[in-house]
DNA sequence: GGCCAGGACACCA
DNA sequence: TGGTGTCATGGC
């Protein structure tokens, strides 16, 4: 089968099971950047305490963010852990907003995807899980979020041989996959929930919805389908 | 008390 | 280049 096609109904064997995940939590574009910051490494509920303190105590903008104090903001998201880290790296993606940008997203959103990308790169404390979840659930562009989730699933289904990096998984992905913002939205946020759902119970068993179209053995889940 | 959760980075071999 | 330690909360 090809890849496009098996990447595809892969996709919508999983959205069928799952139904939209509904990433990514938000009302505005910086909401959307400061819990992609805040969540790395823990679970969303952490983050979005994190999230709705700041937004509480007026902090949910760059120039409030830039203005505060280090211990003003950390005392906000102790609930995201590493709250001195991710002090710090607020701050960094907010300096980097205003001297480029004048602060606003929409001018840093109007650049292109490589050269973002690349400067998203350049920030401290922004790698690239969260320059990809900046780009693709902020900017709304088609940038595929591949994390250590994305790849223990393909190794897992046996989907690819021979990818081992961040960037090979997501090329693969996005060479292959249609140009489709609500593709690369939902798929993300899929693998994520699959991964830790079905196969958090049997981390050795390939326990999925979509053995028929790999068919990869062992999967009491497709059995019921 | 232990484990895990939507990482990034510095350091070392 | 890859492995490891650091960061250091909250829920179950």
């Amino acid at each position: 089968m090809a890849i496009e096609s098996l990447l595809l109904r892969i996709f919508y064997k999983l959205l069928e099971h799952y139904g939209p995940r509904k990433w990514w939590p938000g009302n505005t574009k910086f909401e959307v950047i400061v819990g992609a910051i805040l969540v790395q490494s823990v679970a969303w509920e952490n983050a979005r305490g994190a999230v709705n303190s700041l937004k509480k105590e007026g902090l949910l903008s760059p120039q409030a963010i830039l203005s505060a104090t280090h211990e003003e903001i950390a005392t906000k998201i102790i609930s995201s852990r590493f709250y001195n880290q991710k002090t710090e790296k607020l701050k960094s993606f907010c300096s980097y907003l205003m001297a480029n940008y004048d602060g606003s997203l929409n001018k840093m959103f109007s650049n292109t995807l490589s050269d973002l990308r690349e400067d998203l790169l350049h920030i401290k404390g922004i790698g690239r899980e969260t320059a990809d979840s900046i780009l693709l659930y902020a900017g709304n562009k088609l940038s595929f979020v591949s994390d250590a989730y994305t790849k223990r699933w393909i190794e897992r289904y046996g989907l690819f041989d021979g990818l081992s990096t961040y960037d090979q998984i997501r090329e693969i992905f996005m060479n292959n996959l249609p140009e489709d913002l609500y593709i690369y939205n939902e798929y993300h946020a899929l693998i994520v929930h699959h991964s830790k759902s079905i196969c958090k119970s049997a981390p050795r068993c390939h326990l999925c919805p979509i053995k028929r179209i790999t068919e990869i053995t062992c999967c009491k889940f497709s059995e019921n389908m």
